[in-house]
DNA sequence: CGACCTTTTGAACGTATTCAACCGATGTGG
DNA sequence: CCACATCGGTTGAATACGTTCAAAAGGTCG
């Protein structure tokens, strides 16, 4: 054990927060930026929140200064109707970018809530675009993230405007493979951090309806589910069913 | 008539193009921008398109270099799904910035089909990446303009999940009368542009429906529509319609 | 262990869809 | 210029899908 190492505890913080020590930095912010680059990028992230099950980091209302990268855990987003219905926006795990939305009109707009005990990193929005000016790269990936958050929305939108209760589903569980996958966990096993409620007002059903699929699912041999473990066992068949009709 | 203008016709084809003598630019991308920094956006918007009704400005699939800003006229966006349903994602009007969804994957994903004789300025994304990172103001309102669609998103999201089509078809109709009323035009006396069927993919509803829904208004007093010619009759209690459940 | 929350499943119901016929508007070619 | 074809819109009746209401079982957490 050095001194210096006891003599700036601050630096193993640093390390710590780091993009360039941390193992996402292939999904999330820092893509595509040389070492130095990164480096420049660290020096504005390094507060980290932590958000308990139940915990939200932003609510709808309050004023927007900061995006926050997903480091771990897992993060649903919704909007409540003037009447108390909530919608499920999104649903966020390590290394995607949550609060978007509030860059717009300097509010956030939505409610960002942990779906299990998570931990964010703090990326003060002015400071983001300050570097942007000076680094094309990240200029354009930022950009890019932007871009492929409103291609996913309408892809929510293609599914909830002319999909039927079983391809909702299907297309679901195969987004939620793919991106377990993308984070080197199985594409066929996994844990759902949300509810059937949640789901359902993601895919625009209801509880009930999201539970019988399941089951329905699982008597044609497509899955294994109990409760929130899922296993896909036929994820070519699962992705046959999105984008075609029952004929 | 002075010689020089004669002189020099493209002055004159560059005035007509100009953002600063444009009728849109408060609602298009130069907001916020000083006169100085509205002549280096004009430095890089100097080609216009047309597109007849039923043409395309471009298609899912084709390489992405440039945003469309709409100068006349109106657009939907749409995406096909593999076994030929299409899911309208957006109705576009003067102002109106279309394209952002090809920024994620330097690929539309989407097509831009006028619904009336348009036309559009031309932006190339990369110039307009390299000014925003010399005027801030630019940057800034690209931003927000890309956040906003985002939002929007999020509201077409807890429409189609959450709300009844007789909801759904209030808020669109008090959408539209919006964006009407901030370019001018009357809040309550509208053409719409858009067949029934359209209408019903974005809202996630047969023609059959938005027409039954139409009828529906109309018997209670609401609006008068006939064909595309729709009269609002009552905005606040079709604004209270959207966000209350039937009671 | 007990209270509460989540999930599952059944039965009745309701809303939007489907299928079908008809009408009106628009546009084209003889 | 009109006849006719086509497209878009309206309306009705039967149907289907997902919802609602209800009950009970399975988990979870204090």
């Amino acid at each position: 054990m050095t001194g210096s190492m006891a003599a700036q505890p601050l630096s193993l913080e640093r390390l710590r927060t780091a993009c360039s020590t941390c193992g996402l930095k292939e999904l999330c912010l820092p893509v595509g930026l040389s070492g130095q680059e990164m480096d420049r990028l660290d020096d504005l992230i390094h507060v980290r929140r932590t958000a308990k099950k139940g915990q939200s980091i932003y609510r709808a209302g309050e004023p927007f200064d900061a995006l926050y990268a997903v480091r771990s855990g897992f993060f649903k987003s919704s909007i409540l109707s003037e009447d108390g219905r909530d919608q499920v926006t999104g649903f966020y795990m390590g290394g995607e970018l949550l609060g978007m939305d509030g860059i717009g009109t300097e509010q956030h707009t939505c409610d960002a809530v942990a779906l299990e005990d998570s931990e964010v990193c703090v990326i003060p929005f002015g400071r983001l675009e300050d570097l942007s000016r000076q680094v094309p790269a990240l200029q354009s990936h930022f950009h890019k993230v932007m871009s492929r958050e409103i291609v996913r929305d309408h892809g929510v939108m293609m599914l909830l405007g002319s999909m039927r209760a079983e391809e909702r589903l299907a297309a679901f569980l195969v987004n939620l493979s793919q991106r377990f996958v993308a984070r080197g966990y199985s594409p066929s096993e996994f844990y759902l951090r949300m509810t059937r409620e949640e789901i359902g007002s993601y895919l625009g059903l209801k509880l009930e309806t999201v539970s019988r699929v399941f089951s329905k699912f699982q008597d044609e041999g497509l899955i294994s589910v109990q409760q929130k473990h899922v296993r896909i066992i036929d994820i070519p068949r699962l992705k046959h069913l999105v984008g075609h009709r029952p004929c």
